[in-house]
DNA sequence: TTCAAAATTCAAAACGTTTTAAATCTCATT
DNA sequence: AATGAGATTTAAAACGTTTTGAATTTTGAA
């Protein structure tokens, strides 16, 4: 593999003027540059990267942790991430090492990849409430962008969704569209996301002067889902409109619409949060699912370019980006029916 | 971060000294190597791996690139190969670097991550016949290991299975339960593999004295396998015995059983091949499958360690493994019906 | 023609490790 | 006390790059 000498030794040149002439620095002249980057041409020259990266002090990888979990397999969505995230990262010439969690403690593998010593930074995904990884890190000072966020104001560069519109939002739709009883089917509220799509349901629940009190949480799947929605839908004030988490939760809320003989959006309505994962597509519900929706995958590139920017020395404060989820209006949402429904 | 010198200049050592001492170099008086290890706990060193390998002409990085395939989604196996793959890297003190298929020509990502210069090698899966990634691997010199082979007699390290062995362990067990008509349910023939089963269930018939003219292959998943058991069963000298490719496929052909008003084992016998993949379990069939069994993830440590020892100067002779699978007899084969079936 | 400024190139240091070859130390033998 | 073998340690080179500070060449104006 030719090096830089090889080509200096080629040209009669110095190895420092080569090494310019090649990374574009200014300073060289315009002919000294043409003869060294043919030089580098025709010697199939491919900079070491351990030697670039020994002098930069940047090994050029980050680490991405993926987290087992026994139950549910791998879908779509993570060949989505990592292509977007290897996409994005080889843009900016770095690799993506992965390391798997097999389960114990959350910051074991990444206290792991830290004393290994080869990792610029870390993504970070899925965070819990004041995650212990988040805390870990910050700790040691390793660099990492999140996906999301684990507590209120984060000190550290992050890439969310403003959660609490998505459930304002569709609290505000069905507001408007004349529904009194409406219910919060939520995920786990270990997770922050869950927090704060249940503040953003409970102050826009009081916005429209609602009683929130049709809330279920800790749904994971769409079972789960299910026998929530069953319970509520049972009550003597029962919920005419429903506000999902995921289009997977939404999926049970409908199996149990269905099966207590009721009619969307007739009889109730559905709301759900799209993340546009590939299993579960709200417009294969029938009828089509209205969604807060906000694809995951367009999130992998940004992660991977605030990482890097992050690396470069990007002030946090420019790195906190806070989308708003698109609000798509399908079928499964209709005007409140005309009185209380009972089974 | 402590460095050698910090050590050294704590010590009033020579900095060489101090290496040798950390990396069990037998020539270091074991005073010294106390000390060594001592100040090396007390000041937190840790080696910098991209200095390590800029002299060592390592990297420490393997390449695996995943193939995404955008019908199917990634099963639980994946991540089953990604836990297996790190472990045993890790093991040897190896990263796992990830890369992603898109599709085009399928040497190109591996061009690209030779040319970036940081592997020492490659992971390969799925081979295709004479796959174009091991040629350009060859050529390249570049080392790799194959799980499963590309050709007959393969000049590179492997970890596979007897293939022949598997359609004939399958084939032998039917013709011993009498059957005379055995179907084989082949995959794509453009897989190395589905080549190999094919031989080996055409040599195993021969020395039953059979005729193999059951034969279907290109089945790619469960649905192509019903159609291709539905046809053969609608044949006037149908087959009693089915041999397929995967547990997928045999969930197929037992649905077209079925379908057919046929019982298992009694009317048509079932054997697959199982990598004990855990979508398709062989023991949730009903009766329980006959397979040939060879797990997957066993596969994976082995595939480490024999990179690292590829890499380690091993010859490539002693880097050829073949494994027998597992027959293992079940409820879905049964004696061979008395006399012929007509639907 | 001369000289200062600008443009360009250079030599050398640095990154943190491993390894080679040489130097020093220790200690038993003469 | 000198010798020499063995044990231990050292200095220095090497890996391939980037970068600093200095040196050289070119340019343009006086």
């Amino acid at each position: 593999m030719a090096t830089l000498k090889d080509i200096s030794a080629e040209l009669g040149l110095s190895v420092a003027t080569v090494s310019r002439a090649l990374n574009g620095f200014p300073e060289v002249n315009q002919k000294t540059r043409d003869k060294v980057q043919e030089a580098a041409e025709r010697l199939g020259y491919r900079p070491n990267r351990v030697a670039q990266r020994l002098v930069t002090g940047r090994s050029g990888m980050v680490g991405l942790i993926v987290k087992i979990k026994p139950d549910m397999s791998a879908d779509q969505t993570f060949f989505e991430v990592l292509t977007g995230l290897t996409a994005g990262l080889a843009a900016r010439d770095t690799e993506l090492v992965l390391a798997v969690d097999q389960g114990e403690d959350a910051v074991a593998p990444y206290r792991r990849m830290i004393e290994k010593n080869i990792l610029d930074g870390f993504i970070l995904n899925e965070p819990v409430v004041d995650d212990p990884r988040v805390a870990f890190l910050l700790e040691r000072k390793m660099p990492f962008v999140l996906h999301g966020t684990d507590r209120d104001d984060p000190p550290y560069p992050f890439y969310r969704i403003d959660n609490q519109k998505v459930a304002a939002d569709a609290v505000d739709l069905l507001g408007h569209l004349g529904h009194r009883r409406i219910a919060l089917i939520n995920g786990r509220l270990r997770h922050h996301y869950a927090h704060e799509r249940l503040e953003g349901f409970l102050k826009a629940m009081g916005r429209h002067g609602l009683s929130a009190d049709l809330v279920s949480t800790e749904n994971v799947v769409g079972s789960d889902a299910y026998m929530s929605a069953l319970e509520l839908l049972g009550l003597p004030d029962a919920p005419t409109a429903f506000v999902c988490a995921s289009t997977p939760l939404a999926d049970g809320v409908c199996r149990a619409i269905r099966d207590k003989g009721l009619r969307m959006p007739e009889d109730v309505s559905v709301v759900a949060h799209d993340d546009a994962m590939p299993l579960t597509k709200a417009v294969k519900f029938d009828p089509a699912l209205t969604v807060t929706r906000s694809p995951l995958r367009d999130a992998c590139e940004p992660l991977a370019n605030m990482l890097m920017d992050h690396l470069n020395g990007t002030p946090t404060a420019d790195l906190q980006v806070t989308l708003t989820a698109e609000l798509i209006v399908r079928g499964s949402t209709g005007p409140a029916p005309k009185r209380g429904i009972t089974v």
